[in-house]
RNA sequence: GGACGAAUAGCUCAGUUGGUCAGAGCACUUGACUUACAUUCAAGAGGUCGAAGGUUCGAGCCCUUCUUCGUCCACCA
């Protein structure tokens, strides 16, 4: 046995596993046709990304899982990597040049990519070597990367797959555009916040004649200059008669129709609205419709550009002030009133995006989601909880199509040539062409000259294809026949439609299989009060910061413990996982300093060898099959802050408080010593998936012989193993040293005073019980004498009380106050007397006896029974002490 | 405007086929440095289960309405 330390101290621990679990490769995973394979991959981190509390839950119930899995027998694929996060990171190396005061175009587009993949090569990794601080146990080997050449190649094949089967087209659509990042944005990345804005409404005069107008209302009324027409709905008769008349578009003296289209709500404001069809969805199809022009007045920074006339030049916000006050002036802004609504900001820099007309790549998305819903409405994909299916299937049947573009040059570059041969070829073959490989030449004039288009993909769609990409696929492989369909993923909410949705959809489209059976949604990671975590708030507890002052079991066991759907977290929470590795860091101390067998008499454990055991001895095997049966159950059904508390409960309460303090006396014995170590070296084993070091770090010390924890069995469930009868006399037993502790702490008598008790008990067979077991309960409440009869004492200057069959009476002459005694007597009496009269009231109830099912009936009478009882009893007792 | 979730002890949460279900952790009170552990031990106090109805012999649990909070979705200018 090495040196035990009497505190647990988890950096040198953790420090001493890690290396040792990633040398031994305890988890890599390979084909193994022997065992089933159980398959998890990882939400790919960001490689901007550094460990925060979202990660840290995602992966610490990822890791619970998957040690489970692992050591129930699976072989157990936990797939890592990173993402290349296109945006992210690109704007992590635009602030950098920043600093240079330089902008990405001032370097070129080839000095710009060396600098990022130098940023990736150095920084990268970062979020990786925290996973595995947290004790993450992927197999590393594989990590991959979504911009590796291999995933690359994937990326591209499913780029020109789809395009041959018309699911990716080019188009000029409005999209959200982001001033900032200058790139456009899927419907997804523009997160819809409430704003407190304004309504303009703004008079257009008539051209016929300009002292009258028609007044539009608009919250942008920077738009208007890009204004072509008004519409109004064709039914509303107010505006009937001005149908086709031309007004004149202020400031920009432009002739605009009225139009009419079903699309305007008579009821909305005026009436009438201001069409911009380069400038907003609803306005660019009416535009389409009533074949408008479509004029676009915004630079791609966000300026105003020529077409916005005397505002050109000016930002959009300096745009609308001065837009505002020039109508002003003209008395031509009818009013200005407060309004709230909801305004699209870039989820990657929180600027407000604009919708904005441009020429970008769509996935056409219908054909894709019908089956991906499908796969969820006939259950192959469950998702837990199970509110989230309705969320997933109401974005999938409500879906638009996907735009994929992104003029960023961090990511994917798309797949597609355009031909800049000669001047005729130009005009022959404006098909673009789409090939995985790098095209020689123009199929159509042969010119050698072509360009590739300028814009790389989305991040997600090199993502949604990580359940299989990362296992190199195309083609289909031995890993991807043996590994895919993965088993579950573990994800937060915000990704749904990001991320699961879309693997779904690409899993189905481009292996004919789902790409996991169960989707697992947690929480949100709060501060205490109740706010999101993140570092611009300023209020993220860092995880390494705890992994360093509590440890990383400690981090993971008091996340998960105690938590809802929404984690609230403040520091002092992260005490309950420090104090429990502690505790069964001091169990095994105990045990191993009394002990002297080793592991290898441990290996089975009978019913026969059962049978001979002591009755604790008994209970604590039978307590611990009956949490392990929980455990198990809680784990599977990915409730594993349920399956914590059985574990924290089972250990800490039945093994160290009642089981470790019966048993301490006989600890010479083999038989007590053989039943210590198999409850510790099981409840390690439960312990492991949660609290993967100090589990590991105990076994060595007490088993040495037995290898890594990683790769131990997981218990075996033995059913038989399980006595409700033991279970039932243990507690007992429990609840008669508790009452008489509860009376030493009434008297206030001091701990190390040993008293005297008497137990009386009439049936001879619980007398004899607690006769057997009176040694033990002496010790258990430091009494000198615990004296049993079944003769029913007078009392005189005793403290008394009823547990069950017992009747407990402490004689504390000189110490004890009868007065305030029968007071106590009679505030145990009044509570016992409470649930007495309930519990008459409902069995004299004939309604209750006639409907209740007879064993529910027979159990109320059976407890009414014994609270007549009880109560007789301390009737008794206030009678003998007056 | 829709959809969903939450409301139980001071705080964070359990309580999933309606019948020991009123619980845990933290915080609090009292006592103890009893050699595994003060990161501990023992004992205790604390709740009309958001409100009002309803179903039932019986309701945190099922139904209806309401209140408060939260989340997501949505083209109302």
């Amino acid at each position: 046995m090495k040196e035990f330390l009497p505190r647990y101290n988890p950096q040198t621990v953790e420090d001493k596993w890690w290396p040792f679990w990633e040398k031994e490769g305890l988890f890599h995973a390979q084909v193994n046709p022997e065992k089933k394979p159980f398959t998890v991959v990882i939400p790919p981190p960001n490689i901007t990304g550094v460990l925060h509390m979202g990660h840290a839950l995602n992966n610490t119930l990822q890791d619970i899982m998957v040690r489970y899995k692992r050591m129930k027998g699976f072989e157990t694929l936990w797939m890592p990597g990173t993402d290349h996060a296109g945006i992210a990171t690109q704007n992590v190396i635009e602030k950098q040049l920043a600093k240079e005061g330089k902008k990405r175009q001032d370097v070129g587009r080839e000095e710009f990519l060396r600098r990022l993949w130098e940023w990736k090569n150095q920084y990268g990794d970062t979020i990786i070597h925290q996973l595995k601080k947290l004790g993450a146990s992927c197999d590393w080997a594989r990590t991959r990367f979504t911009m590796d050449e291999d995933y690359s190649r994937a990326v591209t094949h499913v780029f020109v797959e789809l395009y041959k089967k018309g699911l990716i087209y080019q188009g000029d659509y409005i999209i959200h555009w982001c001033p900032r990042c200058q790139t456009a944005l899927s419907d997804e990345e523009a997160e819809h916040r409430q704003i407190e804005g304004a309504l303009y409404s703004i008079r257009y005069p008539f051209k016929k004649d300009p002292r009258k107008g028609i007044v539009v209302a608009t919250t942008r009324p920077e738009t208007m200059l890009g204004d072509t027409a008004v519409a109004v709905n064709p039914k509303d008769r107010r505006y009937k008669k001005f149908h086709s008349q031309i007004l004149v578009l202020p400031l920009m003296n432009r002739d605009i129709p009225i139009i009419a289209d079903d699309f305007v709500d008579p009821k909305f404001g005026t009436g009438a609205v201001k069409v911009t069809p380069a400038h907003d969805p609803n306005d660019f199809v009416m535009g389409k419709r009533h074949d408008l022009p479509f004029i676009n007045i915004l630079h791609p920074d966000g300026r105003l550009n020529q077409n916005a006339g005397e505002f050109n030049n000016l930002d959009r916000r300096e745009g609308r002030k001065a837009v505002v006050d020039a109508l002003k002036r003209l008395g031509l802004l009818e009013k200005i009133e407060p309004h709230s609504h909801a305004v699209g900001h870039c989820y990657r820099c929180n600027t407000i995006v604009e919708p904005y007309l441009s020429r970008q790549w769509f996935v056409k998305m219908k054909p894709l989601a019908q089956p991906a819903a499908r796969a969820v409405r006939q259950g192959k994909i469950k998702f837990t909880p199970h509110r989230w299916t309705k969320v997933y299937l109401h974005w999938m049947d409500h879906i638009q199509d996907w735009c994929i573009s992104r003029q960023i040059w961090w990511g994917h570059r798309i797949p597609v040539w355009y031909c800049v041969g000669d001047n005729a070829c130009r005009l022959a073959c404006r098909q673009p062409i789409v090939s995985e490989t790098i095209p020689d030449r123009c199929p159509h004039c042969g010119s050698s000259n072509l360009r590739q288009d300028e814009d790389v993909l989305d991040t997600w769609f090199s993502s949604w294809l990580w359940p299989f990409a990362t296992l190199s696929w195309p083609p289909e492989n031995k890993d991807t026949d043996y590994f895919y369909p993965t088993s579950a993923l573990f994800t937060a909410s915000e990704i749904i439609f990001f991320w699961v949705a879309r693997m779904i959809m690409a899993g189905i489209e481009f292996t004919g299989d789902i790409p996991f059976s169960e989707v697992y949604i947690h929480g949100t990671v709060r501060d205490a009060k109740g706010q999101k975590m993140s570092k611009s708030l300023g209020n993220a507890i860092n995880p390494l910061e705890i992994i360093r002052e509590y440890g990383a079991d400690a981090l993971r066991f008091s996340l998960i413990m105690n938590s809802g759907q929404d984690l609230y977290i403040s520091k002092e929470k992260f005490e309950v996982g420090r104090n429990f590795a502690n505790k069964i860091w001091n169990a095994a101390r105990l045990i191993g300093l009394n002990a002297e067998l080793k592991n290898s008499s441990l290996v089975s454990l009978t019913k026969g060898e059962l049978k001979q055991m002591d009755m604790y001895s008994r209970w604590i095997i039978s307590r611990f099959h009956s949490t392990l049966e929980k455990i198990e159950r809680a784990i599977e059904r990915f409730r594993f802050g349920e399956a914590e508390t059985l574990l924290y409960d089972f250990f800490w309460k039945n093994f160290c408080d009642w089981y470790l303090e019966m048993i301490k006396e006989g600890f010479g014995q083999p038989r007590i010593q053989f039943v210590a170590l198999w409850i510790l070296r099981e409840s390690l084993r439960v312990l492991h998936p949660f609290m993967p070091y100090v589990s590991e770090e105990i076994f060595h010390h007490m088993f040495p012989e037995s290898g890594s924890m990683v790769r131990q069995p997981w218990p075996k469930l033995e059913k038989s193993f399980i006595d409700r009868s033991v279970e039932k006399r243990v507690s007992h037993l429990i609840d008669v040293v508790t009452v008489i502790r509860n009376i030493r702490a009434q008297w206030n008598i001091n701990p190390q005073t040993e008293i005297t008790a008497i137990l009386s008990v009439e049936s001879p067979a619980e007398l004899n019980f607690f006769k057997k077991n009176a040694p033990v309960m002496k010790k258990l409440v430091n009494a000198k004498e615990l004296n049993l009869t079944d003769e029913i004492l007078k009392l005189e200057e005793s403290a008394s009380a009823i547990a069950g069959p017992v009747r407990i009476i402490v004689p504390l002459k000189g110490t004890i106050d009868i007065q305030k005694e029968k007071e106590r007597i009679k505030d145990q009496m009044s509570q016992q007397n409470t649930l007495y009269q309930n519990l008459s009231l409902r069995l004299a109830n004939k309604e209750f006896l006639k409907k209740a099912p007879p064993d529910v009936v027979d159990k109320e009478k059976e407890r009414l029974q014994i609270l007549k009882s009880k109560l007789q009893e301390y009737q008794r007792v206030l009678q003998d002490l007056s």
